[in-house]
DNA sequence: GATGAATGAGCGTTCATTCAT
DNA sequence: AATGAATGAACGCTCATTCAT
């Protein structure tokens, strides 16, 4: 799948175990692509079958088999090309920065702004895609199958994005014990915040749209001062 | 559904929308809370259906029927008497306790900790209940008919809860922007964690039975040094 | 299921591991029996599908698999009726029958004849499922799955009939080697002839309509060749 | 397919109407033959598929299909070979015997001898074919097309072995009026006691491996019986 | 109130086959 | 000659739900 930026243009590979034929090899398999987002996006991804994607496509679901072999695996493949793209956007954003902090501010502010379009990949509406992760993506991983696929490195993308976005982490504060338990809580909250703001927005102190950017903010505001040396005077309660 | 702590019995209360026949008004509806969360449990939410159930409680679907409109609501029904029971457990726990900084830890405590069986509801399995809750809560909000629901007021328990712990931070630090955003991160932080530690490790750093806390330890640093007064000194990224 | 002879009416009842619901328990059941007969007949085995057999009952494969499993299942169903009906028929021609050659010779008589419908039983076309049971019955054992059928004990009612016949050569010629395999030989014989004279003449001398008897002739005077005591005088072939 | 024996090496010819392009003619073809066998041995020939066949010879179905036009006519195709291969093992052994009984006894022993693997066809393992032919075979014939493909010719090594073998009959006791039916049912029962031993043991007397024989015991003494001349004298069944 | 039976609808999957290359 | 891609059609099965008892 191309991505390009200042005329640059790359290929976003994704494990081949996620899909059967590559859906980037034929204008077929893109189709499937960009209707799937649509499709999940329209009716939600329990509602989604392969018949009703191979009706949109007006193609037939033996198609759409030749190139994923389930719905499961194509939500994986779909989130993650989502994941392999933040970290090449977040790769490209922080390249040649050198303050650790810096990077992890820039990392963050790529991990929660809420995404809209972007044309640089043409088949591949990245603001769809992005509420697909939003209401989707944890359903990836919370099911039954999980610990076959994850055997299987189904999860190494957003594995490896969230090693990443700790490393820095580990390079400004080498003490803090929950590197990766803070990222991967700021990477699903960024979704959560933008799910409740729109559909319950007692869970949450963000707007809808969030014009101003306060996911970012409030997870920002969260991460800083979670890694900051020194621990805090608080009293223990009792048992 | 009856609770007793220290030979106080009290009767949990899950909203009326959410079930047809009360399932606390008959020895079949406390088959159908018992052998439904214990299904769900062994087979996950999306393989759980009416029948199955139905087969294992010795009975058929149109029994179930009769005590709940679907798995939906069923789902609902089991995540709001969690939600309440926790609501209790931390009422009970915070009572008397003057410092608002006391009963934030506290809270905290009870809402980050993982659950164990516990013998004072003789047909809920708390410990299974929790695990239900940790794999399929979120699957009960992450589905087309959310705003419907809400709209019905399906999600109160979650929300008062959330709400509850919100208000103490509030009371510490009336501040602070993000109560509610906090304290729906950790809720759901709590559970994620829980999961991962079993079946993602990477993305943690909580070990899977967790038997010292961390996880508490990780949320409640998180969160009090979110809500201390004062903003850190950082310098903003470029664009 | 009933079967009168002489204004004596008995039940055949079939091993229960074959159905879920009785087919005899109800109209729809006996329905299914019925039409499943005549379906096979029709369009082979291969081609029978319980959508077929729904629409022609005018019903639903729901309603079909609530009486069988699978059409494997209703397969073994209908020629483990149809061999309990045989075994019945012999027991009844047999009793009181006090010489072994002559058991033997109605028994051998009953098992190659041809059938032809029969009203005993007012929803089965003995004459049909004869038919079927030529064509098909192989195939219920001819499968991977025999094995554990087998284990299962979803044969007996074909094992029973031909121990029933290996005992009265048993009793006729102990010193026979092989009465086993001499009656299901016959058993499976009588109807290859059938198939053959209809389908591939020139692998049998029989005749189509077989009016004379020439299957239950040649088969009869095979098996009592067979156990006549004396070995043969024969030369044995070089190596 | 070329066949050889003490050096010599002949070639086995199957019906051109049982394939596209000849199977022997080039090593993709080989390759089919090959695999087919040993897929049908280990899955059964109901779940055999083209699709299957080519992921196993690393091709496509459309590459199959440019030999055989159906899974039907493979199956054909592999049991014609079979009869044709026996009927020149028969030829072979027959040849020079001028004791018409000597002869037949040689062909029964050929016909009912369990077949072990020959390495005379390297691309053809007689022994699994012979498991294939033991479990399928009579699928080749049990079906709707068998009219069709009998005016086709396509039984015709079947049919010629079977008359091969009657002729000797014949030959020994002109009177004797099933011949064709009393070989097509040794030649069927000495597959069907194969499979009984293995798989139904109650139904025969056979043990599984027959090392001593017996089979072909059974059947050898079977068929000198019944062609013995001179009736037997018995009582014929009252009605 | 509980149950047995039935049903419409649809899902995921596979198959045999064809066409263009 | 071999292959890759696509497709129409159907299969086996299960689900949520309803109705009559």
């Amino acid at each position: 799948m191309n991505v390009s930026a200042n005329g640059v243009r790359v290929t976003l590979h994704v494990d081949e175990k996620l899909y059967g034929k590559d859906p980037n090899s034929s204008d077929m398999g893109r189709r499937i692509l960009e209707h799937s987002i649509g499709l999940i996006n329209e009716i939600g991804f329990e509602s989604f079958t392969f018949r009703k994607l191979a009706q949109r496509i007006g193609s037939t679901e033996a198609t759409v088999y030749r190139y994923f072999p389930s719905k499961q695996r194509l939500l994986l493949y779909l989130t993650s090309w989502y994941w392999n793209w933040m970290e090449y956007r977040l790769l490209l954003a922080t390249s040649n920065v050198v303050s650790a902090e810096q990077r992890l501010r820039i990392a963050l502010r790529e991990l929660t702004q809420p995404i809209v379009a972007d044309d640089a990949t043409p088949h591949i509406d990245e603001g769809a895609l992005y509420r697909v992760v939003v209401a989707e993506s944890s359903k990836a991983y919370l099911n039954r199958d999980v610990d076959a696929e994850n055997r299987e490195g189904l999860f190494r993308s957003y594995k490896r994005l969230c090693r990443t976005v700790a490393d820095i982490i580990k390079e400004i504060n080498p003490e803090y014990r929950y590197p990766a338990a803070l990222v991967s809580t700021v990477m699903e909250s960024s979704h959560m915040q933008k799910y409740f703001a729109e559909h319950l927005p007692a869970l949450t102190d963000v707007s809808q749209h969030d014009r101003d950017g306060s996911t970012t903010d409030f997870l920002t505001d969260l991460v800083f001062r979670a890694i900051q040396p020194g621990a805090l005077q608080v009293q223990q309660p009792g048992p």
